[in-house]
DNA sequence: GGCCCTACCGTACGCTGTACGTTAGAGACG
DNA sequence: CGTCTCTAACGTACAGCGTACGGTAGGGCC
């Protein structure tokens, strides 16, 4: 037979049916559907059905494949339409927006994780399609009278527990109950003389582990915790929440 | 001497020179040394001038030594000692006692990223180690009056918050200011009209960056949240922090 | 002395990312 | 139509990874 069957020699793809889109939409479903560790330039070229090394027409490095798949959602996010409100309110409804922007997908999550582990981050810009959300928090923070300063940290503060909150939630992905099953049974095979409190609190703490109930919690801590310093200008009691001075 | 150099046959460790233990510091230094990517099985076995294999007799898997390894760093930690002083102010100090622990040597940064970049948690305890400062935490909540779930609710969000920011601190590493110096660049590079508020507080958001002083400054919100919210029974305000009840 | 147990080790397999050089097909031009 | 060029797609190769498997030698025991 013509078939030269010999161990998958493929028939060369015609010539332009590849494009950086179609190959970061496969990447993304493969991604969702097999997750990071079922990942790999090859699997992801067999998808496309296509030699490895057509990738890196489009992509120097796995890595910056992956920096332009994140940055394509999240130039595709639409934050959710602006409420109204007082303003602790709408920023509580954006962080909401962003925290469900990264646990939506499982892929989200892996490429968020992958770029934690980076050694070296690289040119990766910040997440540039969220870019306008972040104006958005900025904008609310400031027109609440909070000064330079303490809105950017502030800004910072809430995107950072958002990423944190979002990385954990990740873990406990697929068996949501059965993987708190187990954390609660391991609280409860602790010491109860010597952690009577963590014994005790295990079904609470093991509860606490479900991701968005909790990450709205402690959401509205940090927003109570923003309200309350109320005038900036004059803190400095001695035990409050001092300008932080550690080091 | 007789060293018979062709290609590295090893002469033969003796009989009973590893351990655990020793394994278990080398890969730390390593870590520590060289960081997470330039790891491997076999760069540790070379460390300890040892076969590859030889590591599987102690551990049988990678993952499983690097839990142990984060189990001993955890083990050996010792809390702030209890410096008195109202609740909130000692879970300040808890709080950053373990964001030291994380921070502090960028093996364990490094764990925890891994841990956190796992498919499969596997039978990876909570951190046996910490778990003392975990029951510390839980009492003075309740000390503080706050309620069980609450309670709960309120150690995993410190946590979690403590957690994520220690990943985040990780990613700009060794070259804090250069690192900071293109952060802020690049906010500057984008469109004035679109992100007004961020061209405008780069320099702010670029400080923000750096890591124990905006550490210190989230954290002092979450508190400031935790002595607001008072009277947890008594919650229900149309604008407060209501009970999350969302999803 | 002889034996066994097991800590240590060498080899091998399937996998990874990607450097490098090759090939074939589309478009431009005579 | 023939030919030339450019480059998207490709095959091969390499160094390195985690680790399954089986071998080997040396310390402890009878």
């Amino acid at each position: 037979m013509s078939e030269q069957s010999d161990t998958g020699r493929r028939p060369r793809t015609p010539r332009n049916t590849l494009s950086a889109d179609l190959i970061l939409d496969t990447a993304l479903r493969l991604l969702d559907e097999r997750g990071l560790d079922a990942f790999s330039m090859r699997a992801l070229a067999e998808e496309l059905g296509v030699g490895t090394m057509a990738l890196y027409t489009y992509f120097r490095s796995k890595e910056e494949l992956f920096c332009a798949a994140r940055d394509r959602v999240f130039g595709r996010y639409a934050p959710p339409p602006r409420t109204g409100g007082p303003w602790h309110r709408q920023l509580r409804e954006a962080c909401l927006g962003l925290y469900q922007l990264f646990t939506g997908r499982p892929s989200v999550l892996q490429l968020l994780a992958e770029q934690h582990r980076a050694e070296r981050p690289a040119e990766q810009g910040p997440a540039v399609g969220a870019v306008a959300t972040m104006e958005h928090m900025l904008g609310l923070l400031r027109g609440a009278g909070i000064g330079r300063e303490e809105a950017a940290r502030a800004q910072t503060a809430l995107v950072q527990y958002t990423v944190g909150a979002a990385l954990r939630a990740g873990r406990t992905r697929c068996t949501d109950a059965e993987q708190r099953r187990r954390f609660q049974a391991r609280l409860e095979s602790l010491s109860a003389e010597d952690f009577p409190l963590i014994v005790d609190l295990a079904p609470e703490l093991a509860a606490a582990q479900e991701s968005t109930t909790q990450y709205a919690f402690g959401l509205d801590l940090i927003l109570a915790g923003l309200r309350t310093a109320g005038s900036w200008e004059a803190a400095g009691r001695d035990d409050g929440a001092p300008p932080a001075q550690s080091d």
